[in-house]
DNA sequence: ATAGGTGCAAAGCATTTGCCGCGGT
DNA sequence: ACCGCGGCAAATGCTTTGCACCTAT
């Protein structure tokens, strides 16, 4: 069947290929903010002959016609999530790298005051909070890497 | 003569060479937000035999005893500004890639309330603006790069 | 038919690191 | 003297790209 994102792809002209396809349905699944690796690996599930460098290509087509946001949660790769998909914020637990949403209605109008405060028209905004979680028993200590690369966890939905 | 930066590596107990007093000259004078290219020119003119790979090495020391801060602004290079510099948020302006500097008092304590909310402690936080020069007279249009990489510019210390 | 997509491997960039000689403390 | 530091070049990790072939439209 058709998938969200490939009917996207449609309407907006591009040519729509097996890879495209298989692509487009796992976006379409995906509920988190996978990376270009973590794509290629449930693409591949699907079918196996796409190559890595195709999705580079397919997610970049994609940003460019606004069907995906880019997003850079520090850790050197970009993460990926389909547009449409409401406004929100995120907040990347720092304990597991797990990524929750939330909403903050007034948040983007006072950064909008503020920019015009200083003479800018408000283009976009970047905000990401880092959180530990608050031990409701006994939060697990773990030792911490240096450079601490998140990984790719499922994604909650909460409204804060 | 003695910059503020160096005595602040004495203090952690850094063992102090020509190379970095040298860098610690230039972020002591610089009152923007170099990445480490743009650092590593200026320290070259100050003493022609040091090394890309020193100042690499050494930003990563000065970030790790809470010398420096590490920031992010898009466009694959890490950019850096010396820690003690009060607190204060960016706005980037997309048509120069000048970084302007602001505060908002009530800001962090509301992500702070936030992430309660949400059941974390608020480790940190990244936001930056991204902001078009409202046109006092008329704003030039310039042709737009597909993935723009902000360049270096002198900063403004602005009041929001 | 043909503009554009794909695979593969190589290239690109920013950053890190192994090795080994050198220089602060 | 000793341990850490610096230079150089090679390695790394993510992402892009040149080229030759293939396929939606």
């Amino acid at each position: 069947m058709e998938s969200r994102i490939e009917r996207l792809c449609v309407e907006r002209g591009l040519k729509m290929t097996g890879q495209r396809r298989v692509v487009a349905r796992v976006l379409s699944d995906a509920s988190d903010h996978p990376d270009v690796e973590e794509l290629y690996r449930r693409a591949a599930t699907l079918d196996s002959r796409i190559s890595i460098a195709t999705v580079y290509r397919t997610v970049r087509v994609f940003e460019e016609k606004g069907i995906l946001d880019r997003r850079d949660f520090g850790g050197g790769r970009a993460r990926y999530e389909p547009s449409e998909h409401g406004h929100h914020y995120h907040l990347i637990d720092v304990g597991s790298g797990k990524v929750i949403e939330f909403q903050d209605a007034e948040h983007e109008a006072l950064m909008r005051t503020i920019a015009q405060r200083l003479g800018f028209e408000l283009v976009s905004l970047r905000l990401e909070l880092f959180g530990r979680k608050l031990d409701p028993v006994q939060a697990p200590k773990q030792a911490r890497a240096r450079r601490p690369k998140p990984s790719n966890h499922p994604t909650e939905q909460v409204q804060a």
